[in-house]
DNA sequence: CATGAACCTGAACTCCGGTTCCGAATGTAA
DNA sequence: TTACATTCGGAACCGGAGTTCAGGTTCATG
């Protein structure tokens, strides 16, 4: 498949790093508004810098992406050590609602419709997935998620209140809500 | 204020409804990517007579989303007419999110962030959010939502169904999750 | 019917931001 | 230290999409 490829040059990748950076910080920040020169300037670098390392924007966003994965997969691990199945739960739950609210990018990213550019992103999504499965199976086992709440509804809530992230503590009142039902006493 | 202005000339008023409605059709097909061009061939105009009536792209958006605000009035009016207050709540929550399905660029204005061109679309917006606000209050005082619930939170609820409504069934299922919560038995 | 203002057309213009490209600079191996 | 492949820099390029405008057309008025 891959040619055998001989290591990046020092510099090279050391730029690489700084890149994906300088990237990360702005991407966050402002979403994919942002565009090359500013990177490249905030990188300390030459925009055609950009290009040796990411074929385009869209690979430069996608490794981007793909990085934020790996840091949930690993705030999902941790949350999956805790013993009581709701608490790992919760943990997950705001964990990773929390560092979504700090990171525009990986918000519109998971909002937005899926990219082809995704393509090569999957297996660090896939790893976050299965952790969350485990999460929420081990929740709805010990009855406290309801018996027909699955993975995929993780994957509503969260949305749900990604969307909610405009305002202040809007987010925390749609999962309190989420949580709780939004019926009164009255049957 | 406003000058005395004589009115339209026939013809151009005709071609400004000919144009909300061109731009109505692709807008809610597919959001604010449409271009002007579009827009014109499918009105069968030049794009010239767009900007005689629109200042720009953003004016003329904001037009259309205002009629839609205009429509969800009259939706909110006639679930307001329903006496029992949970049917009424119901009534309005399922024809208003039916709605947004169907029009993408309603769907994006809503999720985005308040442009300034919304201004002058302001009044449209209030009337909309008293008529909920009425509907949400009623069943709240017979217990059929939860004490401390309010119009904002019917925003919240919306929006959370908003964003998901890439695949299937999802926002029913989100608002399912929403009404019953989604803890399970065990305390 | 004649006159002029209002209106329409659509090719051309402008701006913006991603992408390219080649000479200069730098790291690495002999 | 020399030689060369790799990497860098950033001005120039390019395509796309909103907007303009000069000239032709249509409606309304006397």
């Amino acid at each position: 498949m891959t040619a055998p490829e001989r290591p990046l040059r020092a510099d090279a990748r050391r730029n690489r790093e700084t890149v994906l950076d300088a990237a990360g910080a702005l991407f966050a920040q402002r979403g994919d508004a942002v565009q090359m020169d500013e990177i490249a300037e905030r990188a300390g670098l030459g925009v055609g810098t950009l290009y040796r390392h990411f074929a385009d924007k869209q690979a430069l966003l996608a490794a981007i992406i793909g990085r934020r994965f790996e840091a949930m997969t690993a705030l999902a691990c941790a949350a999956d050590e805790t013993e009581d199945p709701w608490t790992a739960f919760e943990t997950l739950l705001y964990g990773y609602l929390e560092s979504v609210q700090a990171d525009a990018a990986f918000r519109f990213a998971l909002l937005g419709p899926e990219e082809p550019s995704w393509n090569d992103i999957a297996a660090e999504k896939a790893d976050f997935s299965a952790i969350t499965e485990s999460i929420v199976q081990r929740a709805v086992d010990a009855s406290r998620l309801r018996a027909d709440f699955d993975a995929h509804d993780f994957v509503l809530i969260t949305r749900g209140a990604m969307a909610n992230m405009t305002g202040a503590g809007d987010w925390r009142r749609h999962v309190t809500l989420l949580l709780d039902g939004i019926r009164g006493p009255e049957r």
